[in-house]
DNA sequence: CAGTGGTCTAGACCACTCG
DNA sequence: GAGTGGTCTAGACCACTGA
């Protein structure tokens, strides 16, 4: 017994424990397991799943740290109230976020440039420490719609792999990860601008209207800056949604306003 | 031996991987250990705190979600690029986050009034279901400057026990979990909003400013809306950070922007 | 009181990294 | 190849919940 461990040639399930979250997930995105449903207790996984209780309790540990799932000592685990979720990866891409949503991304290319990083126009402390810098104006769309202009500065290492890429094509963030680009860690500063004439070009919207403006800064694992953007989002068809949970670790999620409601976070 | 398990008599220490992460967490808020920097092993780990990988695995685990170190397989666990954090936790709650950045909260209560809920002024799908509702404009400080005006619909249940607190003291959050509310799950809509003639008097900003705005429902285990808030920031003077790190879990985080400097995530 | 999750242990195999 | 983290197992005691 206890052989395969790891589906080694048909390497599809991942991990155990992997695999035993990813069950009780689509049960709960399905909604065959609604908000407030308790989920089978670790006992009845370890005997459905042939898993040890170790492996039950790591695949557990995922869904509450995904905030779709809550405990706490001697009740079954539950549904967690709101569990409208997609996971937080997709924060590094927009693309795979859209896509995550059900909905379709898109960009527009407005400008690619190559110059002396002394001539950048992120802020100095943000600035990748190499001789050039590539920097990317892109509009961003949802199903078409114009939802978010980002202006970002790569380092040159990360750069160089742009030039000759179709920007218009899909997500530059895959497309880097691809080349290994070791885009690890990444700090997001949330904060308000008021649209300029580009802005309010690209988005549709009155110059000056206010925005919600994500200023990400990516690091390597050295904390080497390698990307450095500012990202202005169109408030009224993207916001950001936040969830936590007071046991257990809160986690993060972006939301699309859709277009009949208010706002997401009260629908139904 | 094994039998004392979690400390009975005199609980302070938690358990085992709790200390196991609280030492090294310490090690590394204190500068002992720099980002780069890398962290015992985990078979070091266990000859030093004599406890087993499992719980040292464990102790680790609480350290990546919180954002401060990051694996991976082969190499030792690192100290993360951008370590400077404190704990979301303090999400739920303004008093406590402001003192966990060692900064002095503050708050002067604009208006309390109980009123029925067809009265209430939030979004109807975010009203709680009680027949009364206790609502609450207050500005908050932080070492005496106003960044925040926050407008609370309370749940009855949770409204009753304000009447009768000085809601210029301290923390209701604080208040109301010492009252048994279960307020245990909480959706936060990041949005913009421009400032009214209240926001403007408040916050001491020209009528229009574009101001953070922070739309927070929050929820029983059961689902039970007991709380809705609209805070309004001062994106002058806060801002949020969020930092996420690619193998591992994000974390989040808020900060609040110095004077000094134009944003925080690119300080040193 | 039975059931459940929270904690802890001891030992195992694997995949990866780095010198 | 030695060291390291990722995964998994099997069994144990405790604290809490709820009928």
């Amino acid at each position: 017994m206890a052989t395969l461990k790891r589906m080694k040639s048909s390497g599809f399930t991942k991990t155990k424990h992997a695999a035993i979250a990813d069950g009780i997930r689509a049960k709960i995105t399905s909604g065959e397991l609604a908000a407030g449903d308790s989920v089978p207790s670790e006992s009845e996984l370890v005997k459905s799943t042939g898993a040890s209780r170790g492996t039950v309790r790591r695949a557990i540990a995922t869904l509450i740290q995904e905030g779709l799932i809550h405990t706490s000592q001697g009740r079954r685990p539950t549904v967690s109230a709101r569990a409208f979720h997609q996971s937080i990866d997709s924060f590094f891409s927009f693309s795979s976020w859209v896509r995550s949503m059900g909905k379709r991304p898109g960009q527009y290319t407005v400008e690619i440039a190559r110059r002396r990083t002394a001539e950048s126009n992120s802020p100095p402390a943000s600035t990748p420490d190499s001789e050039f810098v590539v920097e990317l104006i892109r509009l961003r769309l949802i199903d078409d719609k114009p939802v978010m202009v980002e202006r970002t500065t790569f380092h040159d290492m990360a750069g160089r792999f742009l030039l000759q890429f179709d920007t218009d094509s899909g997500s530059i963030y895959e497309h880097l990860i691809g080349n290994d680009v070791p885009l690890d860690e990444a700090d997001h500063v949330l904060d308000v601008a008021s649209a300029n004439e580009q802005d309010s070009e690209l988005l549709d919207v009155e110059v000056g209207t206010p925005l919600l403006c994500v200023k990400r800064t990516t690091y390597s694992h050295e904390g080497a800056v390698l990307e450095y953007s500012e990202d202005r989002y169109r408030p009224d068809r993207v916001n950001f949604v936040l969830h936590n949970s007071r046991s257990g670790t809160s986690t993060v999620f972006q939301a699309t306003r859709t277009e009949r409601n208010d706002s997401v976070a009260t629908s139904d």
